[in-house]
DNA sequence: CGATGTGGCTGAACCGGTTTAGCTGCTGCG
DNA sequence: CGCAGCAGCTAAACCGGTTCAGCCACATCG
């Protein structure tokens, strides 16, 4: 190392100057920073990865298919909340995107028996997840984002969409509704039966008519498909709960091609925000959250990971629903 | 190393067998790589890339404001096919989101004085870009996505968007349009200066009236103010170009809250095709490109110049305008 | 004044691979 | 038969850091 020769020290004089480490004098020590900082020093990452046994890395899979990914804003602003605690630790994200869960499964094995990446976040939890089990026998760790429960012993950080589908279902109780449907996003999805499950009970608590369900893979085609099957149904819904933005969009184009005027005959509500839902004609009341700082959220918690900590679970904020010109009352 | 042991040879051995090289009979090969197997061994990253001098790793910043960022599909489907291509060659991608240009470019000093990366992708190429010439100081292999043209001694790999607006101008000149304007992304940007030179050559060689163009962020807001006020304008335009699907969405919003119906009195192109554009009502016109295939080319490029190869510049496909129902003759 | 710490530093081992010089035993050739 | 040549392997250096045992000089204390 030329910095040691250069400042007259051994090696591993230098790396205990550099890591602010006891063991030099401060004299030496400032006399090595100075050093470095003239030779614009910086550590070759996998040299210290190699004997700290650390890759100061993390890893994120997407297992969605292609078309339904980067349709919603959803992952860049988690990925950018993530990053606004990583990068101040030095820490990078390696992302992969995959086809299928089988895949996912491979990526995980390969990163871990490489040591490619410290921990990982898993995305996306389902109800029955092979990738828990997976995780906890191979020992990555790993931090579940979404819950809680079926994350095994894996610390998981989520946001309450129970109470988050009961202030819309409440929502529109009050406006008056009493037929109301819900575009659902994909059936195993863990979320997907949370809010399913809080979309009955409240319903149900509200007096309301056993709301109907349509699954579907999030994608704007099966959203419109949906939409159509429930307004030509004999007693179509006054109200719709679309479980993202892109769905609530074809819906709403879907009815206006039907003739059906939204919001006058139809309420929609979009579950997660965007410019999009801003923009369209009407606005939609749709169901923000903070992604961003959910993301940094997160990350917080999977450094307590690394860090040794336990990784307490941890709940985020309760999405808020903003109100705009897609819900009134039901026609009479 | 303890298939060393195992196999009753040298580590030495253990390493030129696994990495196929000369040195090691047939016989002695095989009981290693039965031993690996056994073992379920993998290599250590950290230790591969110290030695090697590599960090199988390839860094993408994006500097965009996380608003528009994640609401175009285009950088997942880049992504995606990125890793189609790279992953096969245990390539890992370091993926940063940042603020700006200066966060941007302290990324790139480093992961390279750090030696994270063995190479970047250049996205979003300016007309006088000072990411170029870092990069070409620094010496970090680099691939520019975009051009030809401003990429220093950096290979390029890019699509012809000259001819793509020729296509799109023509389109509509041939439909007997005669006042077409133009919502355009950031000015800065070397593709939309492009877009922009082309427009303007295809009018004037078709002889239409000088193009009105307004440049913007990519937002559906700004995309949305931009229509309102061409729309608003003495010699309202009879059809707009859009420079992504998310302002032609919002254009076409815009017009329809006007009173102006598209495509009977507005003629709508959207740049980029996406699932939205088809959920639309009316459908769009777009210019569709295979992104994850652009990606793919570009990771192949990536490759050759990793590989010591001089990494030649290299044209992708032309995109092709998918005529849809938003476009048609003006009104009389 | 000698025993005991102790702050400050050095030298060497170590992380887990790759690479290379050099050794061995066999074959083939004159 | 003697020697060159080569296939097949080993041992050790190396990549660039971190860590730790141990050494030295000096202060402190009884």
């Amino acid at each position: 190392m030329d910095i040691a020769r250069r400042a007259g020290v051994s090696k591993g004089a230098v790396s205990m100057a550099l890591n602010g480490l006891p063991g030099v004098s401060e004299a030496t020590r400032s006399r090595i920073l100075e050093v470095a900082r003239e030779l614009d020093w910086h550590p070759n990452n996998a040299a210290r990865a190699l004997s700290a046994a650390r890759s100061d890395a993390i890893g994120l899979v997407l297992a969605r298919p292609a078309r339904t990914l980067g349709v919603e804003p959803f992952f860049f602003q988690l990925i950018s909340g993530l990053q606004a605690e990583l990068s101040g630790r030095r820490i990078a994200l390696l992302l992969q995107v995959v086809a299928d869960h089988e895949a996912e499964i491979a990526v995980y094995r390969q990163w871990w028996s490489e040591r490619r990446v410290d921990a990982v976040l898993l995305i996306d939890l389902r109800v029955e997840d092979t990738r828990v089990t997976l995780l906890e026998e191979l020992g990555l760790p790993a931090l579940v984002i979404g819950g809680p429960g079926h994350h095994g012993r894996l610390p998981s950080v989520w946001a309450d969409d129970a109470r988050a589908m009961t202030q819309i279902v409440d929502h529109l109780a009050g406006l008056g509704h009493r037929r109301i449907a819900r575009v659902a996003g994909l059936p195993d999805l863990l979320h997907t039966e949370r809010r399913t499950e809080a979309f009955r009970a409240a319903a149900a608590a509200r007096g309301l008519d056993e709301p109907r369900i349509v699954w579907t893979d999030y994608s704007g085609e099966q959203g419109a498909a949906a939409t159509r099957g429930l307004l030509g149904s004999p007693q179509p819904p006054t109200a719709i709960v679309y479980d993202n933005d892109v769905m609530a969009v074809a819906g709403v184009a879907v009815a206006t091609e039907l003739g059906v005027p939204v919001p006058a005959a139809l309420s929609v509500v979009a579950w997660d925000d965007s410019p999009l839902c801003q923009l369209l004609h009407p606005p939609l009341t749709a169901l923000t959250r903070d992604t961003f700082a959910f993301g940094a959220t997160a990350a917080r918690s999977l450094l307590a990971v690394l860090d040794g900590g336990e990784g307490a679970d941890m709940e985020d904020h309760v999405p808020v629903l903003v109100h705009r010109e897609s819900t009134s009352a039901p026609p009479p």
